[in-house]
DNA sequence: AGATTAACTGGAGAACTCTCCGGATACAAC
DNA sequence: GTTGTATCCGGAGAGTTCTCCAGTTAATCT
C-alpha cells in the first residue's frame, strides 16, 4: 500500500515516518499482550517505542485507531482466509455455506479478541468502522446476501448481520447473559437462515 | 454490607441525595439541550447544579450513567407507548405488526436522540444494556418473537435485532453511508419479516 | 553537493474523568 | 431535645487523552 499510482496518490509517507509507525504498533502490541488491553497507557506506549507522545498521535490520531492497528495486524491471515482460503469459508461453496461458515469464524475471532476489540469500540469514534476490517468483513458479506437474497438492500442487510458482533454486545451476552459460544453461533445461524429465500 | 433482611429493600435514599439526583439530571439536561452533548463536561454539569463533582459521581457512578438518566427521563413515554398504549405499537394487534411497529417507533427514537445516544454508548461500560431502558426493549422484542417464531431463541434474536440500533452504527449509516431514514426502516422490516414464520 | 521545503518529532500543557476522604448532615431512637 | 451514626457532601488531586508548535530531518530539485 505504497506509491500505487490509481487515483489521488496519498502523500506518501516518510521513510522515518513508517518506521515509527511499525515501532509502535510493536510496542503496543507487546504491552497490551502483556498486561492487558486497558492497562496501557498511551504515554507507555510511546515511551515503549521510544518515540514521542505527539508521534503517536500524529501516526494514529487517536487511541482506538492504534488498537485498530493492532487488531489488523493479528488477524491478517483470518482475512485472507474467507478471500482466497480454502471451502467452506473461503471460494467454492454455495453462498449459504460460506455466509454460515463466515459468521462462525467471525464469532471466533470475536470472543478471542473480546477484550481487545471492546477496548478498541469504546470512546466516541467511528473507528469501527472507518479503519478497522469492517469494511472488508461488510463487502463480503453483503456479496453473500446478493447471492442468497437477490434484490433485498444487502449493504443494509450486511451491517444488521454485523451488529451483533459490536463488543460491548457480545461480550455482555457471553459474561453477564452468561451464553455460551455456541448458543451465539446458533443464534447467528437462525438469523442467517431466516434471511436465506427459500424456494419452495 | 448492612444487616439488612435478606434480598429487598435497597437502602432508602436519603431526601438530600434524591434532591441532588433530581438537580443534576435537570442540570445536564438542560446544558445538554443548550450546548450539544460533548460539550459539556462532568465538571460544568455539578456547578451548574450547585454540587461538588464528588457528588455527581456518588450519584450516578460515571459519565454514560449520567447521559442515560437524562434519556431515560425524555422517553419515559415512548417506554409506555409500546406497553399500554394504542396498537399497532401496544397490546391489540397481531405480533407481527406490534413487531413492525415498535422497529419503526425505536428508529425514528434513535434518530431523533442520535448524538445524546451516541454519548452515553461512548466509553468502557455495559451501561447501554445495564442501564438504560435496553432491558426494557429487549424483554418486549423477545415477548414478540415467542409469538412469531415459537421455539426459537428469542433472548438471542432480540439482541440480534435491537443490536442494529447502536448509536455508533446508526450514525455511521445515516451521516456517513448517507443511508435515508425509510432506508433503515425497509432493512429493518425485510430483516424481521425474514423472522415471521410464513403459514404456507 | 547545497539549497529548499514539506513532513516529521517530542514534550509541555490544557482539559477531562474519576477517586478519595475529612468534615457535615439527615434521620432514628430515646 | 439530645445523641448516635449511616449516609452524604465537596473539592483537591491522580492519571488520562489529546493538542500545539518550535525545532529537526528526509527527500527533491538544481
Amino acid at each position: 500500500m505504497r506509491d500505487l499510482p490509481v487515483v489521488g496518490t496519498p502523500p506518501a509517507e516518510r521513510a522515518d515516518a513508517a518506521h515509527n509507525r511499525r515501532r509502535i504498533v510493536r510496542a503496543a502490541a507487546e504491552l497490551i499482550a502483556t498486561r492487558g488491553p486497558e492497562a496501557v497507557s498511551m504515554d507507555e506506549v510511546a515511551r515503549a517505542a521510544g518515540v514521542g507522545v505527539g508521534t503517536v498521535y500524529r501516526r494514529f490520531g487517536d487511541r482506538a485507531r492504534l488498537v485498530y492497528a493492532v487488531i489488523d495486524d493479528r488477524e491478517r491471515e483470518f482475512q485472507t482466509a474467507f478471500i482466497h482460503g480454502p471451502p467452506p469459508l473461503g471460494p467454492g461453496s454455495p453462498a449459504p455455506d460460506r455466509l454460515r461458515a463466515f459468521l462462525h469464524a467471525l464469532a471466533d475471532r470475536t470472543d478471542a479478541q473480546a477484550d481487545l476489540l471492546f477496548m478498541a469500540e469504546s470512546g466516541p469514534s467511528d473507528a469501527r468502522f472507518r479503519d478497522g476490517s469492517y469494511g472488508l468483513y461488510h463487502r463480503h458479506v453483503a456479496m453473500l446476501l446478493a447471492q442468497v437474497r437477490p434484490g433485498a438492500d444487502t449493504a443494509y442487510l450486511a451491517d444488521a448481520l454485523l451488529a451483533p458482533f459490536a463488543a460491548n454486545l457480545f461480550l455482555f451476552q457471553r459474561r453477564t447473559r452468561g451464553m455460551t459460544l455456541d448458543r451465539v453461533k446458533t443464534g447467528l445461524d437462525a438469523l442467517a437462515d431466516a434471511l436465506i429465500v427459500r424456494t419452495l
